[in-house]
DNA sequence: GGGCGCATGTAATGAGTTACATGATTGA
DNA sequence: TCAATCATGTAACTCATTACATGCGCCC
């Protein structure tokens, strides 16, 4: 429903068609959410099936004709209802990460450890973008608070990274020496008579 | 692809039919994700299909049958492909909450922020709920580092609702002097003598 | 003349949800 | 005896994705 939300809050603010759209969303809100061209068009025909738009077609030139869309009095009560609702819902988050991680124990400490740093060179990646944004941005602007947004889960999702590493690190010297241990001790094993025993 | 990684991890780790995977999830990994019921029978179906998995019908007394499932070669290779891709990717995520910001403007700033109040509320509440869990967990265990992402996530969303609130504070004080000079403006040009001119 | 941008979609597929259906056992 | 738990699913639907299809205009 959150798709609606902003399509019918975007046509609120100013007509337009469906490429114009698209255009701002993967352009100017890219942080917002990643709403692929068929899926918009998509739901621009149903809304305007459920009389939340009207359609009209113009055309400049020879070019393909647009098909404009405006907000209609049933789309704007609906707009609202959506709003009210998007603001005062905190539904429940998953992670997806967490679900690799529970699995941590079926898979040698330095692998996972070299895949786990990869992902955390990606979050470094991103925040560094995200940060010029930030500062480029007036503290009070809508677009402030989706990249402050960001830069907040960022920041959480680094320290958190952190932690996990620093953990799977003890552990792999631990599984480490267990391993050299038991290379030591099979290797000792074969030429049974200088086996040193346990003192 | 996640939902997959994890039945073929739990099957991995030990052999169960539907109901018992079902009920793990939804008891003891609640925070991990919330697949349904028919969801999972139906991923479970597709995993048969693709000899992910076999299984094996029994019944025990005259209650219904079980179908337990097994990890095949084939399951245990991609589940391995499937764990490095879940800890090396850190993909792209959105924030659904900053849709609404963006209409902010649409609403008079005292109801935006009664509304975003109770969104405050749910997470105060929820984030006590799981403050517990991470105290009784012990710090090492998968189960710990789940609880403590979500923590972390939470306590970042306290904090900046708590900062977008108190701009908002600061534009609703505006609106209320706005409101006022504008009401008091009126009043006097009804009695178009008394009024007062600007010095 | 070739590729990018403008502008629209359809078709096939997949992932997930809700509501519905069935029927036995166990405990209050 | 009534509700909850055990155990399985189907059917209909929604939402979104990918791949495909079309064709003009503009700039290098």
């Amino acid at each position: 429903m959150d798709h609606t939300l902003l399509v019918l809050g975007l046509l609120k603010l100013e007509e337009m068609h469906g490429y114009q759209l698209s255009d701002l969303i993967d352009k100017r809100l890219k942080y917002l959410t990643d709403l692929k061209k068929p899926t918009l068009y998509h739901l621009l025909g149903k809304l305007e099936q459920a009389g939340a738009v009207t359609q009209s077609v113009s055309r400049a030139g020879n070019r393909p004709e647009r098909r404009t869309y405006r907000l209609t009095a049933v789309g704007e009560k609906q707009f609202r209802a959506l709003l009210r609702q998007n603001l005062q819902d905190a539904p429940a988050a998953y992670f997806n990460d967490d679900i690799g991680l529970l699995f941590l124990s079926e898979m040698p400490a330095a692998e996972a450890r070299a895949l786990l740093e990869q992902k955390r060179a990606a979050v470094d990646a991103r925040l560094a973008e995200i940060a010029q944004g930030v500062a480029a941005h007036d503290a009070n602007s809508p677009a402030y608070y989706t990249l402050r947004h960001h830069q907040l889960h960022l920041l959480t999702e680094q320290t958190w990274l952190a932690e996990l590493l620093a953990q799977l690190k003890k552990r792999a010297v631990r599984e480490d020496i267990l391993a050299c241990l038991a290379a030591i001790e099979s290797a000792a094993a074969v030429p049974a008579k200088t086996r040193r025993r346990k003192i």
